[in-house]
DNA sequence: GACATCAGAATGTCCTGACAAACACTGCCA
DNA sequence: TGGCAGTGTTTGTCAGGACATTCTGATGTC
């Protein structure tokens, strides 16, 4: 069955048609007017509907493909995807995590400071040895508890950050709004037994599980942007990652 | 500098030739006949130097883009992403992972059975209640050492599963090879003290660190295939995943 | 009644053509 | 010498058309 779905265009606006197509079919998907399972009109009806060309459709088609929210099926058609799939792969940070869940996250910052990378944090961030990076230290709490240890480099220059900014805002969210477009990252995650050090800044005893994580983030041009080893308290957080095969 | 970079297509294959294009400039980049950095011809020249239109050629560094393995900038061009981005976003099996790190995993089979699905399981695989599930547990080897207890369920009948080709094979192997196309995952990743009985299996101390991982696997229709729960030494096993957005 | 065959429907691939927008560079002018 | 406008290059978007491939369901035959 096939909803009548309305579609409206603004071809003097300077967002992309296949663009707005695919916005308004994700809106229709998420307001439960496609409901999982139902059949989007064949390419060419719709592209006949909308006064479009069958590529411009194809594309906005695509781009929903791509991230999880319809199947193409050759000879058989567009379906919506079926189950809850949850949200598409994304580089999300601690924080906006926090916040999506509600949360009001509190930052506390232990150390910032410039100084010269030494040599393994220059090779990860593709730098000279030697060259000037930032580092910074800090503690994540939710809900008055602590919940994470942040430890992070960054090339030095790269965005305006003081202990003030990074106590309201996330990293990343900081480093978007610098005009910083991270683009890949290489995450490793694993877990140990808390130090008495650690045990004693995330509030939990000697030998507690944290779940550890090594990131590094690029940018468009494959260079590092940020390094970051961080420790979570297993018992306080998981972490979440969807996967989606092309 | 614009390296030559032969490309031979082969029109009466079925491989598509966008596709044929892709793979061998992918190759190219592997091989280090583009170096990162390296711009490629723009889109015009490569596409009449192949005799192909520009669409095609289009494709072929649009996928290739998604990859993460090219970057494009209007007005300037297509070059080959900087730094060592590892492999794209995969689904991935322990399997797998190990297979490809040159090692020789021995699974061990510890129980194979069909039965009615709990309420729980049965909610997450979107079955009945009751629904007949074909539910396993399996210790993974590495090295000799015991690296992982994995516990899986499965919507029954899916695939045609014994313990013996579970002894040889990973199951996403298994999977695939019987047809199921997984699509999407969903994982979430934790961390615990060990309990007895699982220090004794995996061959640790008791209250040692495990990193746990709940995974739920859904094919192309959103259907879910695979539901898994499984803890890790983490002192032999860390996890590693790629994120890239586009 | 079961199986093979065929037609219709839908997406997949590929082509040609055109204009728009962004970026880098050059040369002009103050 | 420094800033600025113009110009060329390259990718981004969009149109319209053609044929191939694959899946579903109906038809027909044994």
């Amino acid at each position: 069955m096939t909803a009548k779905l309305a579609i409206d265009l603004d071809r003097s606006s300077p967002v992309p048609l296949y663009f707005q197509v695919a916005e308004q079919i994700s809106e229709a998907i998420r307001r439960g007017d496609l409901p999982p399972g139902s059949r989007l009109d064949n390419e060419i009806m719709l592209a006949d509907r909308l006064g479009l060309s069958r590529p411009t459709i194809r594309q906005a088609i695509q781009y929903l493909v791509d991230k999880g929210l319809l199947v193409r099926k050759r000879g058989v058609g567009t379906q919506v995807v079926h189950g809850q799939v949850k949200r598409s792969v994304e580089l999300t940070s601690l924080y906006d995590d926090l916040r999506r869940a509600g949360q009001e996250p509190v930052t506390r910052v232990l150390s910032l400071e410039t100084a010269p990378a030494q040599e393994e944090i220059a090779a990860v961030l593709g730098l000279e040895p030697g060259a000037e990076v930032l580092r910074m230290e800090r503690i994540r709490y939710a809900a008055g508890e602590p919940l994470a240890l942040l430890h992070n480099w960054l090339p030095s220059g790269l965005a305006p950050l003081t202990a003030e900014t990074l106590s309201e805002r996330g990293l990343y969210e900081l480093l978007r709004s610098a005009g910083v477009r991270m683009r890949v990252a290489n995450q490793r995650i694993g877990a140990r037994a808390a130090t008495a050090v650690e045990a004693r800044l995330l509030d939990e005893r000697r030998g507690a599980p944290l779940l550890t994580m090594v990131r590094t983030a690029y940018d468009d041009q494959g260079r590092a942007v940020e390094h970051g080893s961080h420790i979570y308290r297993a018992s306080h957080y998981s972490l979440e990652v969807t996967l989606i095969e092309r």
